[in-house]
RNA sequence: GCGGGGGUAGCCGAGCAUGGACAAAGGCGCAGGACUUAAGAUCCUGUUCCGUAGGGAUACGAGGGUUCAAAUCCCUCCCCCCGCACCA
């Protein structure tokens, strides 16, 4: 046989595809069926590899099974470039930083030759040539992956085109009065003078820096009647058991104004401030030479803000400076860093302060202190004090209570009440926010970051209850598959609150309210299917005529045709048209992509299509997959481990990729993407191509109906009740066990059929189903479905037919042939292979090598008692039987029937035994005896019905 | 902690919603056989234990319960994974 060459198969169909418009999306005039589905725009910072394309390959699988269906079917694609990675990487190529050149060196080498790559490289300086590189490529890769792709309607997010189309998104959802301005924390570099997002940090994509709100205390200096040393704690509810506080002598301290206050904090803490609070004034002034350190303070006493129990300030080696503010105050019972260090204190100077406890926690007494002595831990220095301190804490946490030293809350747990203590503390004007970072931590350019408090901020306010109640709506009419995540969704839905939309920097819209913010890649996602369904016909108008009327008028039908062609200049019978598609192809019948995104893109594309649509323009379902990981372990680009999409021709062959993706995992799962597997995958793929091929290149012909035998009747049978099976599976996106049906089952069973029948006949009757079966697989492996389709129509000799019609791609699911999907012939089938498995067993059980085999119906009496007893209640049986016939011999059939827990099923036995005895002959090499009178050993009696005695004789 | 998902034979992985034909699909691995000069591929057989007649025992994280019957339902416990945002 020829071997077969894949590669040029998927490049000879995928441009024959192309050439004929094949996935090409027009609306149909005609009343039809219209299915819209569209999978996550790629964000086109680099190459997807093949987990990103378990996705989209499931994405395409559904649109051409759709198809098949009879829908008219748009499934398009853009490309996403909002945002800052595109941005942050462009920077970093600019700086020449190694380690990101080196990277995006390979990755464009996996798509250009050596030579080329520098040059490329080299203008990746520029954000727009990366995405642009990308985005080419990418486009390629998904052409290269068989995707059915309406390649019209491509854009990406950076266009003026779109970020018209998002201004008209942003003025809708701020006429419904939920974008609103506000404070809000962000990553910041001083250096860099603007807000940093993972991909500006160092190491930022493995270790995150997130933004924790620490609480500031203000302690009055005991003879100072305006200034105050500021303290930062992240464990407000301890104040209650403050015995000092702890500067480190040797950081640096200085004073800034705040409001009418002075305040006292590192160096470092101030410059922190000075981006956190607007009314910040800082005086810079030195509170004490360098030389003098922090010792300034030390021995000075003040104020705690509770009772206003004076207490005194000392030093401590363990603070820093440059975390919080560079004080801390001091809970000794419950905090261990707090009670080592007075421990120290105590040894060197014997100075003795006793902790207040004000946690009762049960198996502690003084928790801080027996933590400490049971790690062993006794210096301020010992590591093991964080360990100790996340202890406490999170005991103190999920199973302390205040004592009574709390006041009003005593005996509340602290879960509970943490935050009550700190808005009560800040109701007394003694306590504030300060944010800080997680993790000390850089940019990339080596860049400070710190937290900074935007003052003007905005937000999307997903708060208010219309909104919500909207959501929830929607949700409830949509289907979700697997279904769990439509529940998950309506608690994302309450849990939602303020989103940032807009930032400092990165690619994307202009926020219409403010020019110099820009809108957030996010925020900028959210109804872009809209888009899809008219974006090929706004490219032949002026940008400037895609206004908001423009806009309301296509996709909200609001305004006059009239009117607006007089404003735009655009005439009424393409806005009319324009309006028409997008009536047409709305609302998104399927938005399919991955759990990651549900608590944000989806959940937003759910919210705004709420906001900004009518209920008919409401998504229908959605779908997911979980990820691809591969030998068992995430796919991630710094282990390495990653395969470039691009690479899947090559490598592998993409109709196997895609058999793989469809096979090897449900959507549900994770797909593990094993070498041993897909080796033995591809075994199985060219086993089945094998099989159609032998069919073909031998001219088999058909079985004529006249001519089919049992056997023949058999795997028909089998065939369509499959076939029948999968659409119902397919059609509920149990893609897997559609795969597995039509692939591993199906092949089992012509397996059977062939061992039951011969290889010539198996030939001929492949012919018989080949076309069926080609149609239904053609969504997961399109392009040797294609291959075979075409080979078996020119050997048929078939006239060509309209063009589009040629292909299997844009058949109509066969119908499934009712009247040869029979049950008795099943059962026939099943009855001679357990009457073969369980003489196998004989023999092999007495070692005997069989001179002639008996077999042994049940009779007629025995019939007749299953039949009447086959649905009483296992307790009812005997008595039941006996009824019919009194004899000892019938309570043994009926316990060996209940046993044997067969189902009732009408065969004649004997008829099928002597219909297959040269087929038994055969198996067994021997004579087989048929219910002989002959029986030496007693057998007979053994028979029940559907399961015959069996007497092997040497 | 909250929310979600899991724990099935040497391994991967179905089954569990609607309990029964489940010693538990399928694949991998392993062993034996056929084919082959040979290897590979392919095909057949076996792969918990016991058994010279189609049988029996034990088993689906652990323990209990419901039931004539539990991998499947209920309870308790143990263990593992993922998300908790403003980031695409």
């Amino acid at each position: 046989m020829a071997e077969l060459n894949f590669k040029e198969i998927e490049e000879k169909w995928q441009r024959r595809w192309e050439e004929n418009k094949v996935f090409d999306a027009e609306i149909e005039k005609e009343e039809g069926k219209k299915f819209f589905l569209t999978v996550p725009y790629p964000y086109t910072s680099g190459p997807l590899h093949i987990g990103h394309g378990r996705t989209y390959t499931l994405g395409d699988m559904i649109a051409r099974f759709k198809r098949l269906q009879g829908y008219n079917v748009l499934f398009p694609m853009a490309f996403h470039v909002t945002g800052t990675p595109i941005l942050a990487i462009a920077d970093s190529i600019a700086r020449g930083e190694e380690e990101v050149v080196e990277r995006y060196r390979d990755y464009v080498s996996i798509y250009e030759d050596e030579e080329k790559v520098e040059k490329i490289i080299n203008s990746f300086g520029n954000a727009e040539n990366v995405a642009d590189f990308f985005a080419d490529r990418i486009s390629e890769d998904f052409k290269r992956m068989g995707y059915s792709i309406d390649w019209r309607r491509k854009f990406n997010t950076t266009e003026p085109m779109y970020n018209k189309f998002i201004e008209w998104q942003f003025k809708k959802l701020y006429d419904k009065g939920v974008i609103k301005k506000g404070k809000y924390p962000i990553t910041y570099s001083i250096e860099d003078d603007s807000a940093v997002g993972e991909d500006d940090i160092e190491e930022g994509d493995i270790n995150k820096v997130s933004i924790i709100e620490h609480t500031t205390i203000k302690f009055k200096l005991a003879n100072d009647s305006e200034t105050y040393l500021i303290a930062a704690t992240l464990r407000p509810e301890t104040i209650f058991g403050v015995t000092n506080l702890w500067i480190n002598p040797a950081a640096r301290y200085v004073k800034v104004r705040v409001g009418k206050e002075n305040w006292i904090v590192s160096r470092e803490a101030a410059e922190k401030l000075g981006y956190q609070k607007e009314e910040l004034q800082i005086t810079n002034y030195k509170l004490q030479t360098e030389e003098a350190g922090g010792g300034f303070f030390i021995g000075k006493k003040v104020k705690e803000p509770v009772e206003g129990r004076e207490i005194p300030v000392l030093p401590a080696s363990f603070v820093d400076a440059d975390v919080g503010t560079g004080v801390v105050y001091s809970v000794p019972a419950h905090a261990p860093y707090d009670y080592i260090a007075l421990e120290d204190l105590r040894r060197e100077k014997g100075l003795e302060i006793a902790p207040i406890k004000i946690i009762d926690i049960e198996g502690y007494d003084l928790p801080a202190k027996e933590i400490c002595e049971r790690m062993g831990i006794e210096s301020q220095e010992d590591e093991r004090l964080d360990e100790a301190t996340q202890i406490i804490y999170k005991d103190e946490f999920y199973r302390g209570v205040l004592n009574e030293k709390c006041g009003d809350f005593a005996g509340i747990e602290i879960a509970a009440i943490k935050d009550e203590v700190k808005d009560w503390l800040k109701g007394k004007k003694v306590a504030d926010v300060f944010y800080e970072t997680s993790r000390k931590a850089v940019t990339r350019g080596g860049g400070k970051v710190i937290v900074a408090v935007l003052q003007n901020q905005w937000f999307i306010d997903y708060t208010p209850s219309w909104w919500k109640d909207m959501g929830h709506k929607l949700v409830e009419g949509m289907a979700f598959y697997p279904e769990k995540y439509k529940a998950y969704m309506q608690d994302i839905i309450d849990w939602l609150a303020l989103r940032p939309c807009v930032r400092k920097r990165g690619l994307g819209t202009r926020f219409p309210y403010e020019k110099d913010w820009i809108i957030e890649s996010l925020s900028d996602s959210t109804i872009y299917m809209a888009l899809y369904t008219i974006v090929h016909l706004l490219r032949q108008l002026p940008v400037d005529a895609l206004d908001e009327k423009f806009f309301d008028y296509v996709f909200l039908g609001i305004g006059d045709a009239g009117e607006l062609t007089k404003e735009t200049n655009i005439d009424a019978d393409t806005l009319n048209r324009i309006k028409g598609e997008f009536e047409y192809w709305y609302p998104n019948d399927l938005r399919h992509t991955a759990p990651p995104h549900l608590s944000n893109h989806l959940v937003f594309f759910l919210m705004h299509h709420a906001a900004i649509f009518p209920e008919r323009g409401w998504p229908r379902a959605i779908t997911l997959n979980e990820l691809m990981i591969r030998e068992g372990r995430k796919m991630s680009k710094s282990k390495g481990n990653v395969i470039p999409l691009a690479k899947v021709s090559e490598l592998y062959g993409v109709d196997l990729y895609r058999l793989y993706c469809a096979i090897n995992a449900d959507f549900g799962s994770v797909v593990n993407w094993r070498e041993q597997d897909v080796d033995a995958l591809r075994r199985r793929f060219n086993a089945l191509v094998e099989l159609f091929e032998q069919s073909i290149d031998t001219g088999a012909e058909e079985l004529r109906e006249d001519e089919l035998t049992h056997p023949d009747r058999w795997l028909l049978s089998k065939f369509y009740r499959k076939l029948r099976d999968s659409i119902e599976r397919f059609d509920a996106f149990k893609m897997r066990e559609a795969g597995i049906n039509m692939v591993f089952n199906l092949m089992n069973d012509i397996r059977y059929y062939e061992h039951r029948e011969s290889e010539e006949r198996r030939k001929r009757i492949v012919r018989n189903l080949m076309d069926d079966w080609l149609i239904i697989l053609s969504p997961i492996v399109p392009h040797i479905c294609e291959e075979i389709w075409h080979r078996n129509r020119e050997e048929k000799g078939e006239g060509r037919r309209e063009r589009k019609l040629e292909f299997v791609s844009l058949q109509t699911l066969p119908e499934i042939k009712e009247e040869f999907i029979d049950d008795r012939v099943e059962r026939e089938e099943e009855y001679l292979v357990s009457l073969i498995g369980d003489t196998k067993e004989i023999l092999k059980i007495a070692r005997i090598k069989p001179g002639k085999i008996y077999i042994y119906t049940a009779e007629e009496w025995k019939w007749e008692i299953f039949r009447a007893i086959r649905d009483l209640p296992d307790k009812d049986k005997i008595k039941e039987a006996m009824k019919l016939r009194k004899d000892k011999s019938t309570v043994d059939f009926v316990k060996r029937v209940m046993k044997s827990k067969l189902a009732y099923f009408e065969l004649n036995e004997s008829e099928i035994l002597e219909r297959e005895k040269e087929y038994l002959m055969r198996e067994f090499g021997c004579e087989i005896g048929i219910n002989a009178e002959y029986d030496p050993k007693g057998k007979k009696k053994f028979a029940i019905p559907l399961k015959p005695a069996i007497y092997v004789e040497e």
